[in-house]
DNA sequence: TGTACATCAGTGAACGCGCGTTCACTGATGTAC
DNA sequence: TGTACATCAGTGAACGCGCGTTCACTGATGTAC
């Protein structure tokens, strides 16, 4: 069996991804350690080293997955579902959920930084992209005049607004969203924009700021 | 002259914020160094510990001096602009252009976080307080009939969406909104928050998430 | 199938260093007379 | 105003330690015959 080295390889790894997702689930990224994760996936210290070239290498992939597990949720609550402004309230209401039930993993995907030197590789940053899709498809049912740039933009900002609302209330560090409202609030919101969006453009388009 | 350690104690305070103030803006939270400051300060390394518990204190004090020039930026740029709409558009901008004026002094007041067993102090909180309060007041104008503390809640919501909006696009951890696109997405934005809170409740307020 | 040798994944003790914080000391400020 | 003593702000060398990463070693896997 010529592939006994290359399985152990990938058994070793898979252990240290889940190693390593595990520890930051529980105590978060901040503190997560080469030595937990190791002694957790039954490997010597140096081991990490063998499989990866560093230990952002390793949180890389656990955001990663973490991102495939946002996705499958999405996916999961958009069955089914056709109705735009319907769908973009499901994604909005599956994001919190998910932030909600995966708090640490979700912080991760924002708290890492690479060092400055450094680009997140292309693998990583495509994972990206599915959520940018999700949204862009409804907004683009309701606004069929919009350019495939102008929708990628405009998913873009609707995104970033819901996860504003969502993360700011999680951190709690301004006087935060009672953990109650947050869910109603932001169903107003995106109710509100996706009305807005509807209803076309408006004369903000025209505004030039001074 | 009793006072003249007292001065001299103001003195050292005010220079160490002074110059920490200086190395956050030129290279970031995550690169202020201890030895830097005192440094710059024209201090001893031990001289910052007779006059701040600790470093995490002598980022609080920078910390809300940004909140204080946003504040005076924000205030300034209301000046004479009554229409709430409006007004709520110029926040929005003025926040942007801070945020772009003063990128590493913004990012730590969102990057900095005390270790998990301490607070912030009273002190620094309430310096929170203006900006919830600037969005609160023209929303009120927009929606006579909220109460106070749906009011501050839709602020909170309202200001959570533009830092996300913001944030997002100057870390460029997505693939960001192009930097010229920003402004006017901003202002789209804000416009019809704005119109759909004049417009009164919508029927989002009834539904009723699964 | 079995033996001898070669390779290299995996080991874990040791390295290295960055950096916040402390603490025994000293010289400037304050107090008493 | 001046002198003697007391205090304590400020000094900076040394501490301490956390922790990512390395590297000389070894034992399991692979290859040749």
């Amino acid at each position: 069996m010529a592939g006994r080295r290359e399985m152990k390889r990938e058994d070793l790894k898979a252990r240290l991804i889940e190693a390593a997702t595990r520890r930051i689930a529980e105590n978060g990224l901040a503190n997560l350690r080469a030595r937990d994760v190791t002694q957790d996936a039954g490997c010597a210290l140096g081991g990490l080293y063998t499989v990866f070239r560093d230990l952002d290498e390793l949180v890389l992939h656990v955001n990663s997955a973490t991102l495939g597990l946002l996705e499958a949720d999405l996916v999961a609550a958009l069955e089914g579902r056709e109705e735009p402004a319907q769908q973009l309230r499901i994604l909005a209401h599956g994001y919190l959920e998910f932030a909600l039930a995966n708090r640490n993993l979700w912080s991760a995907l924002f708290d890492h930084r690479l060092p400055d030197t450094v680009e997140a590789p292309a693998w990583h940053l495509e994972k990206h992209m599915f959520l940018i899709q999700f949204i862009a498809r409804p907004l683009a049912t309701l606004n069929p005049q919009m350019s495939e740039e102008d929708l990628r933009i405009r998913a873009l900002t609707l995104f970033a607004a819901v996860h504003g609302i969502i993360s700011i209330s999680l951190e709690a560090r301004f006087v935060g969203i009672p953990a109650g409202r947050l869910e109603s609030e932001l169903d107003d919101f995106v109710g509100l924009l996706a009305a807005g969006a509807a209803a076309g453009r408006t004369e903000a388009d025209d505004v030039q700021t001074p």
